[in-house]
DNA sequence: CTGAAAGCGCTTACAG
DNA sequence: CTGAAAGCGCTTACAG
């Protein structure tokens, strides 16, 4: 039987009104009685019941997490690290965190409508938002907070964290053309995604800054996984002009990359360079280690926490967005082409126009 | 303003306390009545509150994944595939999912005890007990059913699901011996971790049952991470007579153990075997690829889910254990021991006796 | 078969 | 400064 503030009033000699309100510093309750009643409370262990304060106070106080999958067969490497900041910078605030499987976007719509209607959640954190992304108008209309991890084309009108994956890609793309490449291809996610439309965006501008276009199937979108940036590579070998360097959506598809370079008796970093993105602490073990465009992983959940709370307690939306860089981490897998090919590319400006 | 039972009653010329029962398939209810109820419920969006549902059946419905961290810097690999089959499981019964990040033992029994005291949670699932861990006491006392992914010692009494940990070893051990390795090391993680004592439980039985012993130096504890494997690796390697074979606690360290072995100009499974455990996906990109005892990761969060909520339905805890068994999975890191090693271990058993 | 009422454990105007 | 009371939105004996 856990003691409530009825056992507290009685064992006290006070009225569950009273407790209450000492228990949470109404400044009419004299000092005294505020000084027994936490006494008291700290003595017997009291918690207030959730559920009842919560009816109460008309506030679930609870963020939902929709949790990204399907889009690789597992969940995205940076879920668990969002999740340990979120809850972190939700506790502190004594609000809960609740997590649910998304459906990527299927049946996250009605997921969230239940769970708002249910008074169960009272703010809501999304990753990876598709193009043009049902769940953020659904939100907005229903008037419930919400941030995006990641953000959409419309993105003035709601919290987001980001870290800006165009300007990404124009420098890898820009690292790529000063080390001698000129033919550089793009390993791109499914498009649907905003982040792939975003890092394309970067391939394409970095290629149009240095004067250079795509070639003829230089953009190859896969599967966003290990095998899909391998099969890509694979047709990307296969051209009667290969690229010499490729830009990679992900690590993860840089590493399927990397797999089938290797399996032409290839060298990457020496006959074909790769950079991948995100900087997941494994590269460094890839064979050779990965060349990346590294996000600052560094306490995302808790930034995009702490947006939602202060979100919650009457920010607006747009002073809550922040865009963040990524930044290039030298490792192995990127180089000057190889001399043949370099000879050979002087002219291709003329030719791929 | 969300629909509620008072709203759907007076819509319908009812009580509430009629639609409550209706919408709760109470068999007094005429079908006629029920009919009605639920449609007008599903006319008007109706969701029952949850904070009001469970403040009255007296429950909170709601189970809570302590997330694991600190021991290697990130949160461990496995916790984002059991975070999405909790979150299934769990909400199959129509449940919430908690998250709450773990102080590794530290603080967790204060938070679990506000947790309970204050109604927000009805079971919990740890992961990565310590050998002896207060948790379980704890959550035993206060008979808050629970579910620990891994155990330890006296894990009679509550309900688990892991992997044989022991077992595994052995057979990491015994491919290593059959290989032709006499001079097997082991890499552990800190031994307050239960898993950690169980696989170096599993080492010590393995070179038992093959008549070897642990050199001078052979266990080496390390920082559970890629660099404790690395740099534990160096120390084998400077030993009089370094190991041939090493089996590590986990890929992560087994990583780290390549990188040294590389940098020593030495080449994973030829010059030295290595075993991690764990199976993550990423070893196959590693350099060579990682040879390891893999787990069955699949739906190891489900199991878990579903045995907390058929306890919670009254299940004896200890009905609810399931061992799982981890197997060998081959890749390019083990191999014969080099034939000039070979030679000088014929003695090996009688000189380190 | 349905209504009326009490209760779950809080919070918060409103008196005094 | 504290008490008494209403209310949050449900569930569930208890009558009828």
């Amino acid at each position: 039987m856990p003691v409530t503030q009825k056992a507290l009033a009685t064992h006290l000699g006070l009225t569950v009104g009273t407790v209450s309100r000492a228990l949470n510093d109404y400044p009419d309750i004299s000092a005294e009685t505020r000084a027994r009643v936490r006494a008291a409370a700290d003595r017997l262990g009291y918690r207030a019941n959730q559920n009842a304060r919560r009816l109460s106070i008309g506030t679930p106080e609870t963020v939902c997490y929709l949790m990204p999958r399907q889009l690789g067969v597992h969940v995205p490497p940076f879920v668990a690290e969002l999740l340990a900041g979120l809850s972190d910078a939700v506790a502190e605030r004594n609000w809960d965190l609740l997590v649910v499987q998304s459906e990527a976007g299927a049946g996250d719509e009605e997921t969230l409508v239940k769970l708002i209607r249910s008074n169960r959640i009272g703010g809501v954190v999304l990753s990876r938002p598709l193009k043009t992304d049902p769940r953020i108008r659904l939100l907005t209309e229903m008037g419930c907070p919400f941030v995006v991890h990641g953000r959409t084309a419309s993105s003035d009108a709601y919290a987001w964290y980001d870290v800006d994956g165009q300007e990404a890609f124009v420098t890898a793309v820009n690292h790529l053309v000063h080390l001698g490449h000129r033919r550089i291809a793009m390993i791109c996610a499914p498009l649907q995604n905003a982040f792939a439309q975003q890092r394309l965006d970067g391939y394409r501008r970095g290629l149009r800054l240095n004067a250079l276009q795509v070639p003829e199937g230089y953009l190859q979108v896969a599967e966003f996984s290990d095998a899909g940036g391998a099969s890509a590579t694979r047709i990307l070998m296969d051209l009667p002009r290969p690229p010499t360097g490729i830009v990679c959506a992900s690590d993860e598809m840089a590493l399927g990359a990397l797999a089938a370079i290797r399996d032409r008796g290839l060298e990457p970093g020496r006959d074909v360079s790769v950079i991948g993105y995100d900087g997941v602490h494994f590269g460094v073990h890839a064979n050779p280690p990965l060349t990346t465009m590294a996000q600052p992983q560094a306490r995302a959940g808790r930034r995009v926490g702490g947006k939602l709370v202060s979100q919650v307690g009457g920010a607006a939306p747009r002073t809550e967005q922040e865009l963040q860089r990524a930044h290039l981490v030298r490792r192995k897998t990127d180089g000057p082409p190889p001399k043949s090919v370099a000879m050979t590319d002087v002219s291709i400006r003329e030719e791929t126009t």
